[in-house]
DNA sequence: GTTCTTGACGAACAGCGTTCGCTACGTTAT
DNA sequence: ATAACGTAGCGAACGCTGTTCGTCAAGAAC
């Protein structure tokens, strides 16, 4: 079956020392090759082949491919910066959490696009979570509001980061949308036309943060009418079971 | 959409009825494919096998996948509902189409996910985003604050098509964030512990309604002050005293 | 009739995630 | 001390992917 009778045992000892090879040092090293290569370069084989050993090894470790990603994106999480309670006023202090999220999905490379397909569901995550849902109850958010909101914060972060993260990344994309909108008529699009310019100035910061701003103030409704006529949704406290057709 | 509109042509001697195979069947068949075996059934392959062909064929008609992606969903987007102009209050107009988009997203199988990857710049979405444009523009929204809330008011409906897609599709994520929910402490996070079950009380339709709501007074919404001393320097109004460079 | 262009396509390449057995080692039980 | 066992490690293989290359045939142009 194998190659002959022979079989030469090379002793592991002669090997200089393999690594201890556990489930957290696939994940760093899976982020890092994250960090260098970009989400497409980023395979189980990769990893594998940057800790010296066969794909199938790290199948001790990991489910699946998908497990590895959640791992991967928790484990990242782990930089965000959560606000000390009461430094500030609370909408400071939820805007600095938004955007310590935002920059760490921002600038790791390809770990935006990851999070977009992996809800996050670890520890770090919940720690962030925990924070999120404790800002918009001192903001005076509704619960089921603030339930609801804090999926859409990070919805909402994960996304913004995730488009800029793809404009960074593959200029193939951009350069496709560059050329769609350079080629527009003024006579069949003339708005699209004339918002060429502010369409494609990408200006980045200026405009995640406008971004933010947007979403905050959507959300616990400086300007949004508790009660709209049509809204008669009747959100309560959490935990009285409720469920509407 | 269907195969045969036009003109048959019937004499292919060899075979019984040889698919014309043009660039526009191929898309068609990969978003039949797209709907009935989800974006992880989709690859080249099984296109050109619908098709009775080969993978190489299809590279006569497109440059790679992400070029049969980026058309898939410009067609795709063909589908969203243009409202009449002047029919009703600007804003409800904003909202039915961007509820038309959400729904051509939410409702075929995997095109929210293909989405989120693409940036579309196909001829249907230029219509939507002209559109948009012009909406805001009719809503006294700036012209800066309208490019770029036109950008923001598609990545976001398209995040939430594709998160909530994501939720139906593959039962296998949400299960795990279920458990993840479920598993936590009182102690440790009391506030995810309280608000459980409104966390997970998908209810996708009056979800993402609210979630619409927010974005759009958001943006509307005279919430942010905007004039910052360096944003003023080259949005000028466009369209009454654009000049030709 | 010959040349040229071009759609179609089989074969192949490199890569992917995942599974299956088989070693070789460390621990435990006898 | 020896035997048994669980398991980390890992090579090989399976079935899939996108993409490229060379070839073939049919029609157009000359």
């Amino acid at each position: 079956m194998n190659k002959g009778t022979t079989h030469e045992i090379v002793s592991r000892r002669s090997r200089p020392a393999k690594a201890p090879l556990s489930r957290d040092v696939v994940v760093s090293t899976a982020l890092e090759l994250l960090e260098r290569e970009g989400l497409s370069g980023l395979s189980l084989r990769r990893v594998a082949a940057t800790l010296d050993t066969g794909a199938a090894s790290l199948y001790v470790y990991l489910a699946n491919l998908d497990e590895l990603h959640s791992l991967m994106l928790d484990r990242a999480l782990g930089a965000v910066k959560l606000p000390k309670a009461r430094s500030s006023f609370w909408r400071d202090r939820l805007k600095a959490l938004l955007l310590s999220y935002f920059r760490v999905l921002h600038e790791h490379q390809g770990l935006a696009q990851l999070a977009m397909s992996t809800i996050p569901s670890g520890p770090n995550s919940l720690r962030i979570l925990e924070m999120l849902l404790g800002l918009l109850r001192e903001g005076g958010v509704e619960d089921v509001k603030a339930a609801w909101g804090v999926d859409l914060l990070t919805l909402y972060v994960t996304a913004i980061a995730a488009e800029q993260s793809l404009r960074r990344e593959s200029g193939q994309v951009l350069r496709r949308v560059e050329a769609a909108l350079s080629a527009v008529s003024a006579e069949e699009f003339p708005l699209i036309f004339a918002f060429k310019k502010a369409l494609l100035s990408g200006e980045g910061k200026n405009r995640s943060a406008w971004a933010l701003d947007v979403i905050i103030e959507g959300i616990v409704g400086g300007s949004v009418p508790h009660r709209s006529p049509r809204d008669t949704s009747r959100s309560r406290r959490v935990g009285s079971s409720q469920r509407k057709k």
